[in-house]
DNA sequence: GCGAAAGCTGACCACATGGTCAAGAATCAA
DNA sequence: TTGATTCTTGACCATGTGGTCAGCTTTCGC
């Protein structure tokens, strides 16, 4: 029997782990930019700085390594979707909703463009996680945002929309970076530029759904512990 | 000499106008879901109708058709583009102008999609269109925004982040159609939906950008033309 | 220092790619 | 009907594709 039964993602020598890395993140970018069908091994390979037969070795074959970034991105994104609850300030979450998109649109610009460049091919590696996981959790958001809105915290909105549109206004800013650069004409956005858009972005989500301020309450706990 | 000395788009017999707009059409759907590179003549070809040497007969090559693509879905975008002056109702531009976008994104969901693909990809094909052409658009609208604020109708917002907030909230209606369906567990989105959404969209942007309503002037010529 | 495991890679394969071309078929103005 | 123009298309080409494999070197626990 082999030392290592488990063929686990996570072990691995100190070789394996440094090339997996690199041809992970060369394969994201050539992924992001090309999508699944127009990305070549080659390339990947030649921005690793290794030969394709080492990168075949690593990854299996072309399909496992573009699920694996796949993977790797969902969990970024689950990573950053903590538990809201109607008790919650609606105004709080918002802000951090929108904040913390937007970081994952700048700390993974590719990984970004690489799901949206899976979604606009139809989500064909995507779909059930779509219809699946994902779905529960925006319906799940979106029933504590009627909540809020019975409790009188904010107008009436349509949820899924609102969360649509936080999340296309903010994915914008990886997704459209060419656009967006072109436009401003920059070279590159600045973390104060982000910071700018951040803020435009919260103010008007917040202001345009009418979010007001919840009764504040003396015996919340969260409220004792927070100062 | 020959009789047609011109080779001009707009002219061309009736096979030939057939043929083409086949083409164009398919080319317009394969473009989409799997980018330039991704994209194959043959695979064009077939939902085309026709053999590969007929793509490449009428099209010259497979760049030559892709910028054509391309130039087409400029021309439809700029259709919408009519002019504004510091004068017209904020509001009312507004809402005009989340509409068209919106109905772009319907009427051409294809080719939004290949617009986005090509910015995804780092618009190796329209970077001075898009730091040209559409930057001195967006400065244009951008300067008659600022107006409105100074004027006190709306909140001294940057036009150039509000400008991006309309187009991707909008244009995510088409870029990401396959989550929209997924999430929202339809399998196509009705006309009522689209209604919704646009007024919802609307109603966000006015409201959290604190659009005003300018004071009437009983003798604008447009006014009274109006009714 | 040994032996097994892990790492490495050039040669190679079947197939798909964008594009060319020549020769025939259909169309159309006269 | 004729002659020119347009249209059609299968055969073909050089190149690139994802993937396999055998044989090599390096690493590492003992």
């Amino acid at each position: 029997m082999a030392k290592v039964d488990n063929i686990s993602e996570q072990e691995g020598g100190a070789i394996r782990r440094r090339n997996e890395r690199a041809i992970l993140a060369a394969a994201e970018r050539v992924f992001a930019r090309h999508g699944y069908r127009g990305a070549s091994l080659q390339e990947i390979a030649e921005q690793a700085g290794l030969p394709k037969s080492n990168v075949l070795y690593y990854m299996g074959s072309k399909r496992k390594l573009y699920v694996r970034l796949l993977e790797r991105m969902m969990e970024r994104w689950n990573a950053m979707l903590d538990d809201i609850s109607p008790e919650d300030d609606p105004a709080e979450v918002l802000s951090a909703f929108i904040r913390s998109k937007m970081q994952i649109s700048r700390r993974h610009p590719e990984g970004s463009r690489l799901f949206a460049s899976e979604i606009l091919g139809g989500a064909p590696f995507l779909q059930e996680y779509l219809s699946g996981e994902l779905r529960d959790w925006v319906q799940s958001r979106a029933a504590v945002f009627r909540e809020w809105a019975d409790r009188g915290l904010m107008d009436p909105v349509d949820p899924i929309w609102l969360i649509f549109l936080i999340w296309s206004s903010t994915q914008h800013y990886a997704d459209f970076e060419a656009q967006v650069l072109g436009i401003t004409g920059r070279d590159a956005l600045s973390d104060e530029d982000l910071e700018k858009i951040t803020e435009f972005l919260t103010r008007v989500v917040i202001k345009g759904c009418g979010v007001r301020h919840p009764a504040p309450r003396a015996e919340d706990p969260a409220t004792l512990t927070e100062r």
